[in-house]
Order: structure tokens, then C-alpha cells, then sequence
DNA sequence: TAGTGGTCTAGACCACTGT
DNA sequence: CAGTGGTCTAGACCACTAT
């Protein structure tokens, strides 16, 4: 069951894409598009409202909505899994267990995963051919053998946990900043130690809200980049001081 | 004028905060809530999914709302000016104008900026006295004379712009990478050459969608996070591929 | 099967923009 | 001032969850 909202997003997603309504243009007002697509204003409002999530459309109070931009979002998953991202922007990836092993949980990943035993698990992903990413992912204990039943070259962990066990990853919790590559870092990536790596730590919860896996991912520079489009009352990325010297880390990522 | 869905969020907010909705607990009913708060289903609604989008409350139908996280969620003006992020957090900070000259667009400015000339700035902002951020701002000609007209150590380019002539940054596009320290950086920043850096490269109109600014923003590695929290069906941040080696960058930052 | 969130309608009034 | 988007209501039906 598509919801009729987003059906008319969809076809005015389209309009912009397709140079029918051009960046800087105005959209029709929700009267006309109500009467456009016989639907009543609120379901049109609703309509609009993914588009201006996306970053597509801008809104202000008495004047007619504007297109900012034509480039396409993309989802959650794309976000959360590398070879959905990388499938969905048409590139040739691949990914390698390097290292995997249980051991007990460390006090901060017993509070953040929740069970005293975890996995510990290495990857690393190519993208075109030449390694960009090197994942170090700790799993709760009560996934960990849905994980082991994975094959070391696995394309999508996410994919195949959903196949083999249901289980469908929901919510995340990111933080993005720039590290040096480490020694196992530089020699995985095949880059000089020291040099810059852009980090995505983050931990996943289910639906429910339960704690699944924890990660830390570094990519090599110059291969992979974050983008966000935000307007004035509608933004969710956020800095963040990293405490450069008072006292340490409340935050969940201490890793 | 506040409206009345804001009211309803604010104090749904207060009570994750304060513990009376602790995280992982339910929400109470839409029905409970509007009962409660002598206001439409509808309105609750609203008021919800404000806190959804704020990454707060997690929702899947059929089953009641799930109290996600704690944290609080900053806004478009705290993610766009270092001033105003910086004194929400209650840091301390300053910044200085290190360079400054009008010069003729080049191309790839012109059509991202409109006009044919251009201002640039190159500003050194401090946290907690320590530089952690170099800044290196183009700004569309028919702002220059604004901004010229700023004090060398301005505090808030953003507010006194808005003072001066009454500009209003609303819309922005980002692009967050990792980049090493070029000479310039690591002489303004006291770090080594080829030291890893937090890149944030921006563009940013007003709410006519009239591009103000272009900025390429660098953070000292350890000083500065980007975080994010995002669900399955909501996510404004995504991964851009960067080019390896095919034909080079059509994309609007390029600088 | 009862409860809950998701979708949709039809209409009202208000706040703001543009002319 | 007319037009437009923002807020709010009251009620209906549907899809999904939990028991």
C-alpha cells in the first residue's frame, strides 16, 4: 500500500528532477496541486513536507515554495550500509573479514550493547577496486552467531542479517570526525600512518529501541565524503566539541 | 505567536529530559496526549513528530512511541554560524580576519555564487583560546561591502550581517570530509603538515534561494564532531563518492 | 480483537508576503 | 488587499502490533 502522499511527491520529485519546475523556480500553490491531483490541502501539505525534508524544497510562511535543488536523497539503509550505498550510486565494491573474534565486554560496551560477551569483527571494503574503508564493528552478544554464520566476503551484512534472522536495523546514532591513520589502518588502506582518515563512529538499534552493533569506520581520504542540505527550523546534524581538556568523555563513543 | 504543537513538544521534550519519559520507556497514547492536552489528534501529531524528526522518539505503526535518546538538537543557525554553536555550548571563543581581498570570479564561482566578482575571507576561530578552525569564506559580490564593513575580529559574521543589512542565512548544503594540513593550515592551527583535518564545505542562499557565501571550513583533528541521529525513512545525511579517477568533478564544490 | 499509529478529508482561522 | 502557507479541529477509515 503506497500512500496517495507520497505518490504526488514522487511525481513532483520527478518534476524537478526532469527540469519541470527548475531550481529557483516556484511550485504551485497547495490549492492548485489539491485540485491537480484531486486530494485534499492536507494531503498535499504532506507531500510537500517530504520534499522539503529532502532539501528539495524550501517554504516560508505566505510566499509560494521554491526549488533549491535537483539532487536525489537517499535513504537510511544507504547510510547505514556500505554495499546498499554503494549499489544504489553504481559502484563496484566488495568487502573482506580480515579478523573476527569473541571477547567480554568492555564496562562502556556493556552499558552501550547491553550482555558481558561481544564480537569483535574487521572488515575491510573496496570501492572500484581499491580499499577505502576499514570497519572495526563490535556486535551484542545476541547477535553474534547470526554473524559467524556469515561468509568472510559477505557483501551485505545487513542484507543477509535481514534474510537469515529478520533483523532490521532502525535507528542510528553517528559521530563524524577526521583521525590519523594507525598502523593497521594505514597498511589495510595502503596510505602512509598519520595520514588523514574521515571516521563515522556509530552505534544501530532495533525498532525497539535494543542496541545491535557499535562501529567505528574510517575511510581514506579523498574517497568518501558526508552531504547534508538543512534549512533554518529543520536540521539534524549537529557539531560537537570533542573536550580538548576538560574533564573526559560522558559520551557514549569512547572507543 | 508559538504555536500550540510547539508547546506540546516542549513539554514531551522536558520529560525525556527530566526522566519522566525515561529512554527506552513508551510514550503515552496519541489519544492520552490530546485528552491530555485538550487538543486534536492531529496537533499531537504534530507535536510528535517533531520530536521524531529531533531523532528523540522512535514510531512504527500499530505500536506505541518509544522514547529513543536524551540528547538535545541544535538548530540551522547553531550548525551554520561557529559563533552561535559555540555560545549555545557555552564555549568560549573568538576570531580574527587574517586576510581579506576582492578578486574577479572564477568560473566555477561565478555559477555557484552569481556575479563576477567576489570577496574572500580567511578567518582563524578560537575555542577555549585554543585555534581550532580555519576558515576560508567566498562571499558573492553584492554582500562584500556588508561584509567589509565587519570589525577584523567580528564575533558573529552571521548576526551582524543580519544586523547590518538585515540578511538572513536559511538554506545550506554541506560536504564533510578529512584532509591534510597544507602549509597555511598547520602554521594557523599549530599542528604539522599533513596532519589530519575535519573539512566542511558549504554553500549557503537566502530564503529567495540567492547564494550568499561558499566556504570551505578546516577543524583541527580532536576539536570538533559532526553527530547525527537518523531512522529508517528519515535521514537528510548521506555518503558521497569522491572520484577516484574518473573525469573530475562536476560537483559544486571543486575548490 | 482491541489498541495504536498512518492516511485522508473538509473546513476554519490566522500570520505573513507581495503588490 | 488578495494570495499563500501555517495551525487546528473533528471525524473517518485503514494497516499494523500485541495479546
Amino acid at each position: 500500500m503506497v500512500a496517495r502522499y507520497e505518490l504526488i511527491a514522487d511525481d513532483l520529485r520527478e518534476g524537478i528532477l526532469s527540469g519541470a519546475h527548475p531550481v529557483g523556480s516556484q511550485l504551485p500553490s497547495e490549492a492548485e496541486l489539491a485540485e491537480r491531483y484531486g486530494a485534499a490541502r492536507g494531503t498535499v501539505r504532506q507531500a510537500v513536507a517530504v520534499l522539503v525534508a529532502e532539501g528539495l524544497v524550501g517554504s516560508r510562511q505566505g510566499a509560494r515554495r521554491i526549488v533549491l535543488g535537483a539532487a536525489r536523497s537517499q535513504s537510511f539503509a544507504e547510510l547505514h550500509s556500505f554495499a546498499q550505498w554503494a549499489r544504489a550510486g553504481g559502484h563496484r565494491f566488495g568487502g573482506q573479514v580480515v579478523g573476527q573474534r569473541r571477547r567480554p565486554a568492555s564496562a562502556a560496551e556493556s552499558a552501550r550493547l547491553g550482555g558481558e560477551e561481544v564480537l569483535e569483527v574487521l572488515r575491510l571494503r573496496t570501492l572500484e577496486g581499491e580499499p577505502v574503508l576499514v570497519e572495526r564493528t563490535v556486535y551484542a552478544g545476541w547477535v553474534a552467531p547470526a554473524v559467524e554464520a556469515l561468509p568472510a566476503d559477505c557483501e551485505s551484512v545487513t542484507e543477509a542479517l535481514y534474510e537469515a534472522v529478520g533483523l532490521v536495523f532502525a535507528y542510528g546514532e553517528h559521530l563524524i570526525d577526521a583521525v590519523a591513520a594507525g598502523a593497521q589502518d594505514a597498511r589495510l588502506l595502503g596510505v602512509r600512518r598519520g595520514s588523514p582518515l574521515l571516521r563515522q563512529r556509530r552505534v544501530t538499534t532495533t525498532h525497539e529501541g535494543r542496541p545491535v552493533e557499535s562501529s567505528d569506520d574510517r575511510y581514506r581520504a579523498g574517497s568518501v565524503a558526508f552531504s547534508i542540505r538543512n534549512s533554518i527550523g529543520a536540521n539534524p546534524l549537529v557539531r560537537q566539541a570533542l573536550d580538548l581538556r576538560s574533564a573526559a568523555g560522558e559520551h557514549m563513543f569512547d572507543s
